[in-house]
DNA sequence: TCGCTGCATAGATGGATGTCAAATTAGAGC
DNA sequence: GCTCTAATTTGACATCCATCTATGCAGCGA
């Protein structure tokens, strides 16, 4: 596994207007197109679920891989999904290599659904 | 279009546990990952911004397909999906159709993405 | 160095998805 | 009833995607 730190986002300036706010951009939408599309997997979901609650912040592959029954190169094909939307980020140590939720993404996230001033005139 | 008020949403019971929280379900997983597969195309992602940033809370379709080079079948099948998402949720008046965003819908996902305790150790 | 294990990549394949043209339905007005 | 317009549905097609098998690569220990 070369360069795992380098890889290139699909969205880099996807940033924190929300939803409800100012029309998005054809880029912007692309962007951030590319992080849900990345959350559209049940599969992938249960695995940022299991990062993104792991003890000391971080999962192995090789306990990941042994939650689903699917093969270990589907797994591993998923994680660089993830990776690549910048919504998680993995270090290899030794002969394992550990996932980590990215927090600022996450939060970037939360933010796009924030509801206005909640005009309920 | 019959009922337009009445198509089985995919998602139902999505609900309120962050994704740093508790193991999702399998079916969880796929509910939740169904929503975001509606949010992971740049035009829907579009629609539902103008949709929810329109005033008066609500958006005509026949304003919506004019902001893009799709033809309004395309268009119709996109908000089609946002519609089976739970995302958005239309009515007729007359000749015109609009559309709305679901409130509750989007603050659920917010709250997905929310971070438990910032553990900045 | 050799073999073993953990993880990633490459290539192939069946199934899902975005788009369009054509046909259909619903309302409004004559 | 007839026609016009707004919006959806249907069916077809090209592309994309999740998964698998086979292969490659990096560490570790003998």
């Amino acid at each position: 596994m070369p360069k795992l730190l380098e890889l290139e986002d699909v969205a880099d300036s996807v940033c924190c207007a929300p939803l409800s706010g100012p029309a998005l951009s054809e880029q912007e939408a692309a962007e951030l197109a590319g992080v849900f599309k990345a959350l559209s997997d049940p599969v992938r979901l249960r695995l940022l679920n299991m990062i993104a609650s792991a003890e000391e912040g971080e999962a192995c592959v090789c306990d990941l891989t042994g939650a689903f029954e699917l093969t270990a190169p589907t797994i591993s094909h998923h994680l660089k999904v993830l990776r690549q939307a910048g919504l998680i980020d993995g270090e290899r140590r030794g002969t394992w290599v550990y996932y980590r939720a990215v927090p600022e993404r996450l939060t970037r996230l939360s933010g796009l659904f924030a509801l206005p001033a909640l005009t309920t005139s």
